[in-house]
DNA sequence: CGGGCCGTAGTGGTCCGGCCACTTGACCCT
DNA sequence: AGGGTCAAGTGGCCGGACCACTACGGCCCG
């Protein structure tokens, strides 16, 4: 089922990924009017029903408006800053981001966990371990101790913030990355992660737990950056999460 | 200009609201499976072509996944919680969120705000002092200045993640509740918080950036709960955003 | 009797052509 | 200079057609 679905991406995703790219890659920038419907049809050489439908959906995902009459223009907040130059990329941003955010959350989740909530995350932990090789799996018990521990916070809100962030994860970039963290040690390492934040929302620690979050998806920047660029990477890491780890340092204090 | 988007409402937006309240009514509840499209079009009696699109959008937002082949299903998990029962993610939820959340993001903000940000929210105060009794244009500038600030941290994803946050905030309860906001006093008391974050923001200290964040969203907090419940107000104890207003929010439910 | 294969009905996916409402810019008239 | 009209271009929606996929039922064979 989830094979069926990788192979057999809908052509309006499709079109919508190649938009969005061109966004992305500044092409287009913010508050820019994209080629009319007809024009994006034939050049992409599609039906101009199928680029309507990708047009709706960039909509709905907030990268585009629609002028009625007038055209289609790129909407000033996107995922990615399209202009913005040595802020490196979108997985990044994303990942320095879920640092922010899901520290706090942990730190919060640490002063009113339950032991439902501790048994929950203990079984995600187990069963990213027995998941092995199957990625599908193992990525979704991942998702689901992220989610767990913000549902730990009693709060739909950032629970909603998690897994949206989460959804941000399934990029071009992420795909071509993903098979990085198959390695047993690195499995192996993201367990060590889990198990050292679910020991911190059982003592009831906040600093605690936030510090075992930022290390955790610190080490993931890195893990990430290392693999995206071993040759060359040195101006982005001073800018990068490592910045933000020592500011999180500050923090526990 | 936003007049005229408010009255001429696109018919794929209008039978997606139609199906996600249908949803939310629980007409379908998760995993079940909607009409085939063709039937939905002739009972709605629009052409298949805006099922689809509605479908998409819906798809998009999360709502629903579609099986080729095979038929349309509610998703599991939605924006909306349909029964969750006490533990909705509601307007207190939201705060409480948007409190850690903000808090941690202007904190990052202050560390690499610009002259051009800080002009940037100063004319988001004006405009929200000029606005008057113009609600459509007061929120917008409300919006601007908090997406400002998520900017101002050169990290799209924590843009992404303040535009999304406020997105939600327009509900029922927060439509019934709007009208409060209305009086010159609380306009007044809303642009000072936002001038205190300016200045921290300015003066590069990310504790008490942090903090005038905190302060204008519990202020926030309590003035919605003093709104919604007059009479329960008097029992608040300030010890810290996020455990008191999430606190607050078990004892509306 | 049970399992496998085939055919059919129903599903969503995509394309195409058509017409309508809206927007904008150019041109003409007062 | 300002206002009105018209044409071109835009997105919005419709309906018909055909294709790929899925599920189910019936039939045949071991």
């Amino acid at each position: 089922m989830p094979l069926t679905q990788v192979e057999t991406q809908r052509l309006y995703r499709r079109i919508a990924g190649q938009i969005a790219a061109m966004i992305d890659r500044g092409e287009f920038v913010a508050g820019a009017r994209l080629p009319p419907e007809r024009e994006l049809a034939r050049e992409l050489g599609v039906s101009r029903t199928s680029v309507r439908e990708a047009i709706i959906s960039l909509e709905i995902a907030g990268r585009v408006e629609v002028r009625v009459g007038n055209g289609i223009f790129v909407r000033r907040t996107g995922p990615a800053k399209p202009a913005a130059g040595d802020d490196g990329p979108g997985p990044f941003d994303l990942l320095s981001a879920r640092a922010m955010i899901e520290g706090e959350i942990a730190a919060s989740a640490a002063k009113r966990v339950r032991r439902a909530d501790l048994d929950a995350l203990r079984e995600t932990i187990a069963d990213m371990r027995d998941a092995g090789d199957d990625a599908a799996r193992r990525n979704a018990a991942d998702r689901a101790f992220h989610l767990r521990i913000a549902e730990a916070t009693k709060n739909g809100a950032l629970a909603q913030v998690v897994a949206s962030l989460w959804e941000q994860r399934g990029g071009e970039l992420w795909t071509r990355i993903e098979g990085h963290f198959h390695t047993p040690a690195l499995r192996a390492r993201t367990a060590d992660d889990h198990t050292a934040i679910v020991a911190a929302l059982e003592a009831g620690d906040p600093d605690r737990a936030r510090a075992a979050m930022h290390r955790h998806l610190a080490r993931v920047a890195r893990e990430f950056q290392r693999r995206l660029e071993p040759e060359g990477a040195a101006r982005r890491s001073a800018t990068g999460p490592d910045s933000r780890t020592v500011r999180a340092d500050r923090r526990a204090h």
